[in-house]
DNA sequence: CGAAACTCCGATGGACCATCGGTTTTGCCT
DNA sequence: AGGCAAAACCGATGGTCCATCGGAGTTTCG
């Protein structure tokens, strides 16, 4: 019915994800010790994390011996990459400037080492195109 | 039990937003004129998503004889800042160069114009703050 | 007062996530 | 091969949230 939303992650699910980016890889015990026993869930509900994030496309695995193995599809960078995408897509189409604004100022809270980074960022950025450009 | 997501808008009610943001101030009738006809859903459908808006916060309501005329909250602005907000700090938290990376990757994506308005924007915000810090 | 116009409440249904229990599958060891 | 233990899978349950209405309650106005 309500078609909204590309998969949003749940919460045990984001949990899992940061688990496999800080580790690496685990196979279901690993991520029960590592997150799910302090919440007190058994590792069947652990498993079934998994096993939708493998459905959605954002873990791998590998059958080592009888168990799987699982590990991130993409970067945590990419991840969230795609993340800020989404919302810039949202929002973008409407009013930029606006978007671009916001963004500044969230860097700017953030920092001021954060603006002078993006402004580096910016004009590499723009060396490079007007020399592809052209 | 989970408790997971502040509250994320579904479909119609963005669409009761958007329409609000557009024509500034409407009661049911007008909203379900405008967006709630062409789904063929009914007023009451509409109301029920109206007030879920003003439950959530993000409309305000005043009665005008024996209907209530909602209108947005917050500017569109805002709220698409506040999305953003959401993002950036969820990801900022980590690698805050990847994620300045991210937008401007997408910001140039999305046209030179934006990466040259946001070149000047860096720099006058610099500006203002060696200003209002020396 | 009574009708019309509105609002509110409760119910239903679908989509997701979290959680398990129980069953089946799969390796491995004797 | 046979059996056992580990692991994966399936299905069920319960919770949240959005979309959708129907009907009941309320307010306005003639």
């Amino acid at each position: 019915m309500r078609r909204t939303h590309p998969p949003y992650l749940g919460e045990l699910e984001l949990a899992v994800l940061d688990h496999l980016w800080a580790r690496g890889a685990g196979d279901v015990k690993d991520v029960h010790r590592a997150i799910g026993k302090r919440r007190g869930i058994t590792a069947n509900t652990v498993q079934s994390a998994l096993k939708r994030l493998h459905e959605k496309g954002f873990l791998e695995r590998e059958k080592v011996s009888h168990a799987y193995v699982y590990s991130a599809a993409c970067t945590r960078e990419e991840f969230h990459r795609r993340l800020i995408g989404e919302v810039v897509e949202l929002v973008m189409e409407g009013e930029p400037d606006a978007m671009v604004s916001a963004f500044v100022d969230l860097a700017e809270q953030a920092g001021q080492e954060h603006l002078e980074r993006l402004e580096k960022m910016v004009e590499a950025r723009l060396r490079d195109r007007s020399r592809g450009d052209t």
